[in-house]
DNA sequence: ATCATGACGTACG
DNA sequence: TCGTACGCCATGA
């Protein structure tokens, strides 16, 4: 049988995220059997606008964007507080309010 | 095959 | 909280 690309099962998991809620790089690891964190950051790098996937909703650990403020991390925090995602006076996200609620069954 | 790089994560100070 | 170091693994030269 031909098995899913890992991106294509990474983009299918960001593509899950609902909307008002954030996942972070390790939670789409996971989801998708376990890769490396790296990967999935990877696979987001080359995310494209025709995808049209949420890449915005996925931030790390630390409930903060890893965009650069002048390589598009302003914009992704917009569309985020648009979405009614709010964040802290240092730029942070409340995990404990905004993570994408996941049932990760091993 | 090896080297360098990357939208990460965890550990340590 | 922040910066640094190391591990992680796929991709490109």
């Amino acid at each position: 049988m031909s098995e899913k690309s890992l991106f294509e099962a990474i983009f299918e998991a960001i593509g899950k995220i609902p909307k008002g809620k954030v996942a972070t790089y390790g939670q789409i690891s996971r989801l998708v059997g376990g890769c490396s964190a790296r990967v999935v950051g990877y696979a987001m790098a080359r995310i494209s606008e025709d995808m049209k996937l949420p890449w915005h909703r996925v931030v790390n650990s630390k409930g903060r964007v890893s965009l650069k403020e002048n390589d598009g991390g302003d914009i992704q925090r917009e569309m985020l507080e648009s979405e009614g995602v709010l964040f802290d006076e240092t730029g942070k996200i409340d995990l404990k309010k905004f993570q994408w609620e996941t049932f990760v069954s091993e």
